[in-house]
DNA sequence: TATAACTTATCGTATATCGATAAAACATCA
DNA sequence: TGATGTTTTATCGATATACGATAAGTTATA
């Protein structure tokens, strides 16, 4: 008998269980069961079984059956024909590999990660803004770091990361606070900036300045100093940061260290 | 008027046009185009209009309209609302990432790669078999090294890479010929090792020894030693290396420094 | 050995997807 | 400026496609 969290069996009724509205005629909802499925697989559940992936999905065996099928039979899952459980192949890694190569912005920005992860010997990270979230796209790891947990495709909260808050600086600020109140704000570490008004001073404050920095604002120990890159017209379109370990830097010396380095390879990066 | 390699527009007729048989009642061929849409981005079309979608994937303009919406809602396509092109978002990171953090293989390794990294100071793989290609799935880069070419997600032909060598030498002996026959070989470079009878060679070599080796036989100037991962069962998962420049080694220094340690590290993973 | 849980295969039905088409927006050029 | 062609967006009826119930087969459990 397996405990799985299955969220809540929607006890499915005819109409598309998916999420909401299912009436958008242009929605083709097999996609969007067939991402259901694969992201079912995580952490949490290394492997799965067919049941298994029908409770935790939410959907019944036969879709189940289908789907899996589908998505064995285009090499995103592999079935260890043993044991009869599935789990995520690495073809899974193509789409982002798509991405990354055909994204502009990682084009621009990498040979100047680069430099900057030789200058520094620091950790260089490359992140975007995705709603209420930073995602890192490319990283350069230092040689101090034994942090395996941040890796490419990881999500942060913006509101408590130096490049989360360097890109909402840079958008209007009725936008960055509606992403602010969007945000499910909670006090991470003792450091952390949460509260609405301290964290608009703190967006103006980048703005003012240029950089952003937090300091064990989401991981104990870490510090973190990043700058706003701009699109054409001068959207915020991503964020390099250097990553130090506070017990190597004080506040002072991280920002007279990087502060101007991180400003500057960021505006080289942007296209304004 | 846009020069798309359109590949061959199928014309479609009424069946299924996804590849040869669509006679599977199992398969949802929705998702397969789905992702036929997404991988229609990458380093050739970074962005393509929906006209172009349709011609890249060989639909007709009502199911790039479709896929394309799709795509668009569940946040992996993103279009810019005044060029109406898209393009791939970050958030195609997310399934890559799944991946990593449910497998099992990269877990194990992970700490050996990064201790690996240290020591040697040198850029260490970890890469897995699909089909006849290896794939990038970690990478420590060294400080040497400015290749940003070779990427997580990255692909190559296993007959010419130490790790396929290392992993197609732990499988039964007609199993890796039959990859090497599958494979489209070809001399990259003038060292390139692509004829049958040289590979079985190599092959029956480097089981002997417990390490492949690869000298410029893709990419100029880059030298290669790897070691086999194998699971409990004794059959092949994955393969550690560690790549350098040529200019900075010869042959005989490679194996003198690396091969023992890098047989040691893939051990260390293994769980046979 | 009996029972339960799960996987695999089959099939009639209804609906979600298809793809043609038309309207609207945009671009190009005489 | 208006005419012409291209691309995008919206609509809709037909039916192939995906659905989901169920049965048969397999493996695990007691």
């Amino acid at each position: 008998m397996t405990t799985l969290d299955e969220s809540k069996a929607p006890k499915g009724k005819r109409s598309g269980n998916a999420g909401e509205k299912s009436d958008d005629p242009l929605m083709v909802m097999s996609v969007e069961k067939a991402f259901r499925v694969l992201s079912a697989f995580g952490r949490q559940h290394p492997t799965l079984n067919l049941s298994q992936v029908a409770s935790v999905t939410g959907m019944d065996i036969s879709s189940a059956q289908r789907f899996t099928h589908t998505l064995t039979k285009l090499g995103y899952l592999h079935k260890d024909s043993e044991t009869k459980r599935f789990e995520l192949t690495a073809k899974t890694l193509d789409l982002g590999h798509h991405f990354f190569r055909s994204s502009r912005l990682v084009d621009r920005a990498m040979p100047y990660l680069m430099h900057l992860s030789k200058e520094t010997e620091e950790t260089v990270n490359l992140t975007t803004l995705e709603e209420t979230e930073i995602i890192f796209v490319s990283r350069f790891l230092s040689r101090h770091v034994l942090n395996t947990d941040v890796i490419i495709g990881t999500r942060m909260p913006a509101y408590c990361t130096a490049p989360g808050i360097a890109m909402l600086s840079r958008l209007p600020e009725d936008q960055a606070m509606a992403i602010i109140d969007k945000s499910d704000r909670k006090q991470h570490t003792p450091s952390t900036t949460w509260q609405r008004d301290a964290l608009l001073a703190k967006i103006r404050e980048t703005r003012a300045q240029g950089y952003a920095t937090a300091f064990e604002e989401f991981y104990l120990s870490d510090a973190s100093i990043a700058a706003p890159i701009l699109d054409h017209r001068g959207r915020p379109e991503g964020a390099v940061n250097i990553a130090v370990s506070c017990s190597r830097y004080s506040r002072e010396e991280v920002i007279a260290r990087f502060s101007s380095l991180i400003v500057a390879t960021a505006h080289a990066i942007s296209r304004v």
